[in-house]
RNA sequence: GCGGGCGUAACUCAGUGGUAGAGUGACAGCCUUCCAAGCUGUACGUCGAGGGUUCGAAUCCCUUCGCCCGCUCCA
């Protein structure tokens, strides 16, 4: 989430326990398992929610893999191409080490407090040290300083090799006194100026654990610093097969953006797209996060719609602005159009390694304000991924691209051979629709309705409504032949509803909770004329039109 | 992970040791020709869960689960 210090100016924050509540009253949002208390950072979708959700999702996929940017030209004068691809939730656990998910995030992490450096728990080597002429030291105490590394041989390679860290840790000397063993070493050494024997060994797990906070820091060589050991399980574990041995572990993705890239080439070789171009893939997601918090932002199991777009790695950084322009315009286009959605550029020392750039949309959540919290990361990712998958797996991916190299006498490309650069554009399904029904909630106390979600037509769960204003005079009638010709033309999109319940005013009302836009009443006069009264939500202002123009307006409205 | 707050009807909440309540909403009927209007009626509760104290617990104690807030964390 971003720093509040640099942001404009913002207006009251909207009650998040309020959304919360017409969440729940309304049918957007249910906690899951609900009857048995519920499960920590789990939440489901109502009926209104899920069609919700439904559209957005929908109009991700028609907007950047159907008919990818509205149809315009990308930098390179052409259209945007893209494709679909559904992957598994479940990949070979493999994948997960190619992608660094499992390294990085499956083991005891330790931080140094001073200087936020973080390593592995069980890389933290250990240097326990005796008096020359006492016996042996062993690794029962405390270590008199620690290295940052995988084997004791390897820490000794990197102290003997750096003077700066030898002079930091006030060792020097290093003499080897009998063959390293499994996982020790000992050593004769200077230690602050005295000679003593140091055995370098893994500092165990029961030392760090009840000691953290007495042990030296491998990067200052001071006490003090150091956390304790924390697991960072962020993967989610589960076993293939009925066996459930530790052979069987796999993991529940974090993240859909792998597929892709696995099956980069599979897609390259049949379905005839040709660099420049795009795969979409739209799915679950699984990350146990430490701490679930505010409603559905940080889910365990959260949806996501990826696109990974290839391109030439000349092209990569035209491509790359140009998607993060695109996706910042999707979101106003789809209802997040005020001053609570930013486009924000990484620093410099934000970036992954392997990045050249990368940029969020935000979105200035009642929970975040006055800052915001990510709904989307557009990432220049580089080469970076084919080619950890390419050296994990050993299958090539490189791409052939008939449309470069030097003409050939026949007319001809010669072709040239190269590991495409990618750009990510990774929004969260979930998130966005968090954040359209926190923009779409208005309270307006002088309004008869003073609760309700303006949502943009093209997402609102509930498309249109058709009231007869009496129960009488045929106008039920009238109204349930609007509905069924409106419900024909447009139960793709979304429901029509027809009430006759109640008073008129209530059931305005009812559907201005829900977000639907428009409200279509048979009255008096439409007996006469064929003509019906169009509400509009937002303004509670009406107009008449022919009963016969009906059709046509609800699609107007809802971009179809 | 630490600290604070909360958990009673679909929603908002009252009830602090003695028969589980109100408003709103929902539903049905009447009425009603455009904005939660009116009248009548109906349904809706493991008082988050488990245990303890007590003659008796929504209420006191312990445990636990969930949500919110603040730190922490967030590849």
């Amino acid at each position: 989430m971003t720093d509040p210090a640099n942001t404009t100016a913002s207006p009251a924050p909207k009650s998040m326990d309020a959304i919360m509540a017409l969440c729940k009253r309304r049918g957007f949002i249910f906690q899951a398992s609900d009857i048995y208390g519920g499960i920590n950072g789990f939440w489901d979708y109502g009926p209104l929610g899920a069609q919700l959700k439904k559209n957005l999702r929908d109009a991700w996929w028609q907007d950047m893999i159907m008919r990818p940017c509205w149809g315009a030209n990308g930098p390179n004068g052409q259209p945007v191409r893209c494709v679909p691809l559904e992957t598994r939730i479940i990949q070979h656990p493999k994948v997960w080490e190619a992608s660094g998910h499992v390294a990085g995030f499956n083991d005891p992490m330790v931080d140094d407090k001073e200087t936020k450096g973080r390593f592995r728990a069980d890389h933290l080597i250990g240097a326990f040290c005796a008096p020359i002429d006492a016996p042996a030291p062993t690794t029962a105490g405390l270590p008199a300083f620690t290295i940052v590394s995988s084997t004791p041989g390897e820490a000794v390679t990197i102290l003997t090799d750096d003077k700066k860290l030898r002079k930091l840790l006030g060792v020097d000397g290093l003499e080897p006194v009998a063959a390293s063993s499994s996982g020790q070493a000992l050593f004769k050494c200077e230690y602050k100026g005295k000679p003593v024997h140091a055995l370098f060994a893994q500092v165990p797990m029961e030392t760090l654990k009840a000691q953290f906070g007495n042990i030296p820091s491998p990067f200052t060589g001071k006490p003090g610093s150091l956390t304790e050991p924390r697991q960072f399980n962020l993967m989610f574990k589960t076993y293939v097969g009925a066996t459930a041995s530790q052979d069987d572990i796999a993991y529940l993705r974090p993240e859909t953006a792998q597929g892709i890239f696995v099956h980069f080439k599979n897609v390259a070789d049949t379905t005839r797209v040709k660099m420049p171009f795009g795969i979409g893939n739209v799915g679950t997601s699984f990350r146990n996060e430490v701490t679930p918090r505010n409603f559905t932002f940080r889910s365990r199991e959260f949806e996501q719609m990826e696109l990974e777009f290839f391109c030439h790695p000349d092209e990569s950084q035209e491509w790359y602005k140009f998607w993060r322009d695109f996706r910042m315009e999707w979101w106003k286009r789809i209802g997040l159009a005020g001053e609570n959605l930013i486009l924000r550029e990484h620093d410099k020392d934000e970036l992954s390694h392997y990045s050249c750039g990368t940029s969020d949309v935000e979105y200035r959540f009642p929970f975040t304000a006055p800052g915001f919290g990510e709904l989307e990361g557009i990432a220049h990712r580089g080469n970076f991924d084919l080619t950890q998958h390419q050296k994990h797996s050993g299958a090539k991916m490189e791409y052939n691209d008939t449309e470069r190299g030097e003409i050939l006498p026949n007319g001809g490309r010669r072709g040239e051979r190269y590991l495409p650069h990618c750009i990510e554009p990774a929004a969260g399904l979930d998130r966005g629709v968090l954040a359209i029904l926190c923009e779409a909630y208005t309270k307006d106390e002088s309004r008869p309705s003073p609760e309700f979600m303006k949502f943009n037509p093209r997402v609102a769960p509930i498309k249109a409504a058709v009231f007869p204003l009496v129960g009488k005079d045929g106008m039920p009638e009238v109204a349930d032949k609007l509905h069924a010709e409106l419900s024909a033309r447009f139960w793709r999109l979304g429901a029509i509803e027809c009430d006759e319940k109640q008073t008129i005013g209530k059931r305005y009302a009812r559907m201005d909770e829900a977000g639907c836009p428009f409200c279509f009443t048979i009255d008096g006069d439409t007996l006469k004329d064929q003509t019906v009264t169009v509400r509009d939500r937002d303004t509670g202002g009406q107009q008449r039109i022919g009963i016969d123009k009906v059709s046509a307006f609800v699609a107007d409205k809802i971009g179809e």
